[in-house]
DNA sequence: CACAGCTTGTGAAAACCTTCACAATACTAG
DNA sequence: CTAGTATTGTGAAGGTTTTCACAAGCTGTG
């Protein structure tokens, strides 16, 4: 199945992920491709349009099961199973990610922490122990991890990223800010906080 | 001055930002918009509609020269002074952030700290003191502060929003996954590593 | 079972964004 | 000053995404 499809049409696909788990809290069974939309804030041919891609969802003249709508759609965002991954960094981002509860309620597992610094490699996060990043690639194969998240400085970040994809990561989210060079095969989403101001401050310096 | 742009052109312009501050580093003066893509990840022509909608900043035959097209850039993206940024939610992310040297250097400055809890009400950080949200609209006031980022616990978020915007906040980087609601004229960007993530797995479940 | 009332799924149209291609123009060398 | 080379700025073309609008089909009622 490979559907051609925007980054921005699967950026929705999750928001209506999470507005359905809203639902389903809130006890509702049912929800329109109307009601839908005005939650997640776009339009109901947009949410209709999204689905038709991946196939038929709903009932005509009824809307969507959201139980069913929500199964389907973690079907489509690859959320069926839990994914392990390992997370690169233990210093200011890398510890307030690594408490966050919000990545393992969506079945993304912090199996493995890494850093370089001697003063932090041994200590104890939890369960986990601060690895030396020097055992990335027995430790990622080990533990058969997926995905890496890269909060190291800007200097090392290409580095380690280059261990990550030889250890076999397939998929990186990269808090550095910096285009990382990778293999054929590896994906990688980068958060720049910086330009998410500065589209701020474009946003606010146009209103006058 | 209202022109349409997108969100994605806007974003590319603070990357040519970057890119042009990593040339004057290195000693470049002059750029042309096919290097300039190069080291941007995107396509020369792409580099040159996305400046044409401004102005006329290079010359034929020759290219831009970096500082000329970075102080351009500067003030296109609203980026020609420094921004009072308040910091709401002085918890793992917040201290994160609060840490954070990056944002200084591009002229976002932290100018105030905020939280609810008695127990870090008070508290020094750096040369800042946690101060009680309740006094929110009071210091953003006085210290003239136009852009809010939100680190607070998803429940607490929206009342924290409405204080802010009564406050006479005109920007926020939100970092709680829900969609604010917002009077018109303030702009929200949100934050959500969930869906950075899900979005990853939808393009590693792809591969198979 | 027939009918009224909704809501989906989807082609077609419209809007938007990116790429192409080239005339205009600047700079350099001779 | 001219010729040659490089590179911009921009209409037009091509491609993608969003919106529109409606036939098809489900549900519930009488
Ligand atoms: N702190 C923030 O709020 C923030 C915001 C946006 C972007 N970032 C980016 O995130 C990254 C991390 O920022 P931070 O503030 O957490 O920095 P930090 O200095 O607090 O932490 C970086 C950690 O990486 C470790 N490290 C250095 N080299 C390493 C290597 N080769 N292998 C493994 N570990 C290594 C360091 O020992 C340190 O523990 C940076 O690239 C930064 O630009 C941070
Ligand atoms: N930690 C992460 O890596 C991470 C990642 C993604 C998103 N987020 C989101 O960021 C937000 C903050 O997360 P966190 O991990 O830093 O949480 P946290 O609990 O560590 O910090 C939240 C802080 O907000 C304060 N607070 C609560 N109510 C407040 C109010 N009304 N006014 C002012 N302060 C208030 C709390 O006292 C606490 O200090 C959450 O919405 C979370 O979903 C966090």
């Amino acid at each position: 199945m490979s559907k051609k499809i925007s980054e921005s049409a699967v950026r929705r696909l999750s928001l209506y992920l999470r507005t359905l788990e809203e639902l389903d809290r809130a006890g509702h069974e049912a929800v329109s491709s109307e009601q839908l939309a005005a939650r997640s804030a776009t339009t109901a041919a947009q949410v209709r349009k999204d689905l038709s891609v991946f196939g038929s969802f709903g009932k005509r003249g009824f809307g969507y099961t959201v139980e069913e709508l929500g199964r389907a759609l973690r079907g489509i965002l690859g959320l069926t199973q839990p994914w392990r991954v390992a997370l690169i960094g233990a210093g200011r981002i890398g510890s307030a990610l690594f408490e966050y509860t919000g990545f393992a309620r969506r079945g993304f597992q912090i199996v493995a922490v890494f850093d370089s610094d001697p003063a932090k490699i041994g200590r104890k996060w939890g369960d986990s122990i601060i690895h030396d990043v020097a055992k990335l690639e027995r430790v990622v194969s080990d533990k058969d991890i997926q995905i890496a998240i890269l909060a190291v400085p800007v200097e090392a970040v290409q580095g380690v990223m280059d261990q990550a994809s030889r250890a076999g990561v397939r998929g990186v989210l990269n808090f550095a800010p910096v285009r990382l060079k990778v293999p054929e095969g590896v994906t990688v989403k980068d958060v720049n906080l910086v330009i998410d101001l500065e589209s701020l401050t474009f946003a606010l310096s146009q209103g006058f």
